[in-house]
Order: structure tokens, then C-alpha cells, then sequence
DNA sequence: GCCAACGTTGGC
DNA sequence: GCCAACGTTGGC
């Protein structure tokens, strides 16, 4: 089992947005970078944990915990002309980017950012290292359980 | 809105 | 393959 930490805007789509869907499930489509993909097509395993994180919000922080809910399969989006995530390079063929399901997993209480910067537990936390823009992050085991005690 | 960090693009 | 220019992310 890995533990996973994903981004989100919430004023794009919400923890609060993931629960309200019917089956509490949407794939983390969107997603245009090499490694994020790389993590999602190569490593993320159903059942994973993931940190729903919120990002570019007046309080950045986890807001709640999903699951990988799918085996990886082609982001959609790619192949669409009209989507804002279209890629013209990509082909059904050829697809580049990938995604997985991601799934409501259980609901905690918000744990911000400058929170979790007061551990030093936590100081080796890849979200924490500086100009780390990546949007999908492993958290090891022991990160995660530091986090889990937090609340 | 600013700015640091870093990924991508494209000319050579 | 190098590297400058440019675009994006994301905290503040």
C-alpha cells in the first residue's frame, strides 16, 4: 500500500465536490505533467491512500482522504478539441497522458499547511521542500501516520 | 499581484 | 544536446 498526496483547487473541484458525486468517484483527469502521469500510469495501486489536497485557496492544506479507485487508464480529455485539457499530439492509438479514479475515502479535520510545517517530523515531506510545484506527491508511511495523529 | 522555482519549447 | 525564453504553479 502507498500513500499519495494530490492537488486540487477547490475552486475547480473540491473534496466537498468528490463527495457529492454519485458513486463519490471522478478521475484526476487534467493532469499535464510527465512525473505526476508517471505516478498515476506506473505506481498508484487501487486502494492507495491519498491526501485531497487544496491548493492556490485562501487555506491551503488536506481537507480529506480519497483511495485510488481504477487501474490507470487514458485521461479523456486529451483526445478532446474542446476541452481546456485537449492535446493535439495525443492519439487514441498513442494516448499520453493517463489517469486513475480517485474515490471519497473518509472525511478528517482540515489539517493546513502551516500546520504541518510546525513538525519537523514532517520536514522531509516533499510538499514541504521548497518550489515543489508537482501536483501528485508519494508520502511515505511514516508521514502519513504522523499526519493521521494530527487530528 | 508578486515572485521563486521549475517544466517545456524551440532555435541553433 | 544546449540553453534562453517563456509559461505555469502556488504560497504569500
Amino acid at each position: 500500500m502507498n500513500y499519495w498526496l494530490m492537488k486540487s483547487e477547490p475552486d475547480v473541484f473540491s473534496f466537498e465536490d468528490l463527495k457529492k458525486r454519485p458513486k463519490k468517484t471522478e478521475p484526476w483527469n487534467g493532469v499535464r505533467n510527465y512525473q505526476a502521469r508517471n505516478f498515476m500510469r506506473d505506481e498508484m495501486k487501487v486502494g492507495d491512500i491519498v491526501l485531497f489536497y487544496h491548493s492556490s485557496c485562501p487555506i491551503p492544506g488536506i481537507a480529506g482522504l480519497a483511495e485510488v479507485a481504477s487501474k490507470p487508464y487514458p485521461d479523456e480529455t486529451q483526445f478532446d478539441p474542446k476541452s481546456e485539457y485537449y492535446d493535439e499530439k495525443a492519439t487514441l492509438e498513442k494516448p499520453r497522458w493517463f489517469l486513475v479514479d480517485v474515490k471519497f475515502h473518509k472525511d478528517i479535520s482540515y489539517v493546513s499547511l502551516e500546520e504541518l510545517k510546525k513538525h519537523r517530523e514532517l520536514e522531509e515531506m516533499r510538499l514541504l521542500q521548497r518550489g515543489n510545484r508537482l501536483s501528485i506527491l508519494p508520502v511515505s508511511s511514516e508521514e502519513y501516520k504522523f499526519i493521521m495523529k494530527l487530528f
